[in-house]
DNA sequence: ACATACGGGACACCCCGTTTAT
DNA sequence: ATAAACGGGGTGTCCCGTATGT
């Protein structure tokens, strides 16, 4: 018996996965421990709290992971451009997987929301470190802190709600065509470089 | 025994707000009768597909009433206006319920998108309805077909994403602030009346 | 499927035997139904009240056997004989079942006294119900009431005190003890037929 | 970290507490080490013979504890008056723990005397101690060796039972009644002082 | 239209024991 | 002697669907 394993890494990120999927009630932890090839009994060792304790982790996780990807789009180019970018890869990853791979966060945050505090909580925070990325890069570019708070929640509104409408009609296009009228509102309100 | 009664009907009503507030795997049958007060033994006579036809039936349900809201809201005002009324009374209505009441169809539009064909079907038809009756509201005002299509799938994108932050954060501010920005950007495109 | 089967009753019994060798916590819901060759899912339809169900009715069942069996040894003989006869075939169940079939409520009530009410007071009808045969049978030969029911007490409790020892001590000895001394006592305290 | 402590100790008692009211199998290794604020980590270390062990050596600790009090009551007092006491005690104990504090031997005896041998034969020395007790009071007061283990052993199989009856009935009365019926028994066979 | 009986299968939880490293 | 990671296996509960009768 090692000293210390990957398997609690590995099931966070094995319910990530599912999570985003099928989302938290239709997840169980027989699927989450098959899935990552982690030993059953370690599950209350690894989490205490349970499901619940899992699944606030995976959200966190795929949280974070996004955050950096949408840094990093940010710095490299005008939120305009990154945010159409953001826009035709989230679409291409959905039909790529045959609409499956949507909002990694949304579906648990609806199903939670008045459920359970702390997946809640976990879901909140990653929402808001991503509209953080936007209205940061926002400001950057000249905008006052108030229309960056404004703008960028309207642009993560826009692109989320893009999202569950994709996934809904099996079409990339409501990404497609959110993506572009995003992409023009933000050329027009956001200074040049 | 009575050759009709409302059961079904009953029943439907019951699963759609179940569903609204806990989706589509959380909530059981047993909590549908229940809450229902309906008979028991008449779920697979009324619904021999199951939970599965029951619930699209729900969304469906949910789908029309929304949008006849939506259509006297339009009938009325300019969309800039039905729109940021839309955002406040959504907005009153998740803060009443403690955050459960949202969007009556993203939950499980997100759970089932992937896994029942007949219940996403239901869902992004009424989704599509919704956006049908915010399009033709713009051509209306003299919008062409391809603005009206694009700016009516913005406006829906960004009160859905709304919906689901709002949720999400447990605050208002979401959707006041999209609805704020959504009017300006609607005023801003639409011809006066 | 059968419209009415008989699972409900082997699911009882089997229950009563394993609880009686085992007592309430170590006899496992699976090993009841395995046992019963019952059908796995159908526990919850015939006992929705539970593990704790179906030991209750096990403990009921089991009291209301033995009832009958005192009762037929009471009259057909001077209590004095029957008590003696009871705990020679006490004993020998015990011995040929290697120790293992003692009272079939003992373990129960002491498991569960402070626990479970719905257990504890099928435990207690049960020897409620011993008792009583004891002391109608006494009561039958000219005793007072009260001389009755104190020395249907002290039989009752010596009995299964010896029960009780006899299992511990893996010997016949207890109950053959105590099975003369009780038979002198009663010879000596109930008058003759 | 210290080389010596009173984990061990304190893991004894907790157990001996835990298990008289609830029984072996009921009594989790969790539940004792958290209620004895011992050591997570040294159960395995303090007792090798892991659980078995821990309850066996409970027993004993118990079986020996109430050997002292036994003995010192029956060195003061006529056997008739220790045994009326020792009914009188007991049942006072039962009714203040809300019929929790029965036999700190009996639960044990009756659940593992078919599964576990080193428990049995705990359970099965501390009530061998108890007789003997008796049994040398009251060859002490005169009686020949045959009465005296005849007469001990029914007098602790009727306490025995008196404390089962009164625990499943939640009443007192069962001890109060087998403890003046003994008392009666005893003051007539054994010589007084 | 409703009621009841029924059953396969999965659910989340947690226990007990072991193994490592202090 | 203590701490902590770890894992195999089993717990009781409950769901959803169906079959049969009224």
């Amino acid at each position: 018996m090692p000293r210390t394993s990957d398997s609690r890494q590995r099931m966070v990120r094995s319910a990530a996965q599912l999570v985003r999927r099928q989302g938290y009630a239709a997840t169980g932890w027989r699927q989450v421990v098959t899935a990552s090839t982690a030993p059953w009994g370690s599950q209350a060792h690894h989490f205490p709290g349970g499901k619940e304790q899992l699944v606030a982790e995976a959200v966190t996780l795929s949280g974070a992971r996004f955050e950096r990807l949408l840094q990093a789009a940010m710095a490299d180019a005008h939120p305009a451009e990154a945010v159409q970018l953001w826009a035709d890869v989230a679409a291409s990853e959905l039909a790529v997987s045959d609409w499956a791979d949507g909002c990694p966060v949304a579906t648990v945050a609806l199903e939670t929301a008045h459920t359970s505090e702390v997946m809640s909580t976990a879901c909140a925070a990653a929402f808001q470190s991503w509209q953080d990325v936007l209205r940061r890069a926002m400001t950057n570019r000249g905008l006052t802190e108030a229309d960056a708070a404004s703008l960028s929640m309207l642009t993560l509104s826009a692109i989320e709600g893009a999202l569950l409408l994709s996934r809904a009609n099996r079409s990339a296009e409501p990404l497609r065509v959110v993506g572009r009228e995003l992409q023009a509102l933000l050329l027009a309100r956001i200074p040049g470089p």
